[in-house]
DNA sequence: AACTCGGGGGG
DNA sequence: CCCCCAGAGTT
């Protein structure tokens, strides 16, 4: 093993000092580095997953004023919940984060478990987050290993396994836990990834600036630029789709409410549909309105405007279109609003750009 | 192992 | 334009 011939070459001992020194003197000063309780380190690693930390400081911050415990979570009303989440995307990790925590407050009397087989076995909590809960929450000396500690890791031992390869993580968390400075396992596995988002960045690591260049195998051979080794996923699906804002003759906005599982679930949108491609928009939108709620409804002739909005594995083009219902007929999932009751609900991205521009025409 | 699931910031 | 970010669940 080639990791493990850089790893017995090195001075862990020093290594480990280096690291966390720095850590301690340079780390960036982020809300929840202040803040002992396990639920609120928890909330953290639930949003930082595939989110920059620039990103979720606020979310952070309104999300532990609004629900500061875990039984104010446990006891919140979801739609509240999807609000403060709106924007942050990857809607599952906060229902799954509300079920856990119900799952905590019921069967273990409202304390985070620092067995890891129970608190891995949380909606929600994979190898990364359960790692990182217990070792910064809990001291224990469990790996954390995401996008910033492979990348470090790789450099620092080279190695040239396929990050992109699920399978590749392992080998990572044997590594980590080889180096693990057991006095202090937080410190320890927050250095790594402050190193990851601060020196040891994708495209042009500031190896000068590092505290471990002298342990760096990939740095004493050249090699920091070519790894991490990860192959890129294909390109995305375009999809063609079309929505349309209706408004009843006393003014109320018709929204729906998305399926509860799937893309955005649960989350709050105007109708819309995919478009067949040599299709009329407002024809199929008419029909589509006419089937769905059972009312008629006018599509005006012109688009009001056009709407691209990208996604991690796929593009919506949304031809926007405004018109008029001919009645309130409300179904499970739909409700007629004011329109200064729409931005009450959690909506997509998407249809925030829809409804900040419909809003504008008025 | 491959696919799904959001959105935004930086080079 | 591309990449990728304090990843997890499903199939």
């Amino acid at each position: 093993m080639s990791e493990n011939r850089a790893i017995q070459k090195m001075n862990i001992t020093k290594f480990q000092q280096d690291l966390v020194n720095w850590y301690e003197a340079e780390k960036r000063d982020l809300p929840w580095r202040h803040e002992r309780d396990p639920y609120k380190i928890w909330v953290s690693e639930i949003m930082l997953q595939q989110t920059r930390v620039d990103t979720v400081i606020p979310y952070f911050n309104r999300f532990m004023e609004q629900f500061p415990t875990i039984d104010a979570l446990a006891g919140a009303d979801e739609e509240d919940v999807m609000k403060a989440w709106e924007g942050l995307g990857y809607y599952s990790r906060v229902r799954n984060l509300q079920s856990a925590v119900k799952e905590v407050a019921e069967s273990y009397g409202g304390i985070v478990p620092e067995k890891k087989e129970d608190f891995l076995s949380l909606k929600g909590v994979g190898p990364y987050t359960g790692g990182a809960v217990l070792s910064i929450a809990y001291g224990l000396p469990e790996p954390a290993v995401d996008g910033n500690v492979m990348r470090v890791i790789s450099r620092l031992l080279t190695i040239w396994d396929d990050i992109a390869k699920p399978s590749t993580r392992k080998i990572f968390e044997r590594a980590v836990e080889e180096l693990m400075y057991k006095e202090n396992p937080s410190s320890f596995n927050q250095a790594l990834m402050e190193l990851g988002a601060i020196i040891c960045t994708p495209t042009s690591p500031s190896c000068l600036l590092c505290p471990v260049q002298n342990h760096c195998q990939a740095f004493e051979e050249g090699v920091q630029r070519e790894l991490p080794v990860k192959t890129k996923k294909k390109s995305d699906k375009k999809v063609h789709m079309g929505a349309v804002v209706l408004t009843t003759n006393d003014g109320r906005i018709l929204i729906e409410k998305r399926p509860e599982s799937g893309l955005l679930a649960n989350l709050w949108q105007f109708p819309n549909m995919e478009l067949p491609a040599g299709t009329n928009p407002r024809r199929i939108l008419e029909s589509f309105i006419e089937t769905e709620y059972g009312v008629k409804a006018k599509v005006n002739t012109e688009k009001a405007t056009e709407i691209t909005h990208v996604f991690s594995h796929l593009t919506w083009n949304i031809d926007v279109y405004t018109g008029i219902i001919e009645g309130e007929v409300e179904k499970k999932r739909s409700k007629f609003v004011k329109e200064e009751e729409v931005e009450s609900f959690a909506f997509s991205v998407s249809h925030q750009k829809i409804w900040k521009y419909v809003k504008g025409l008025g």
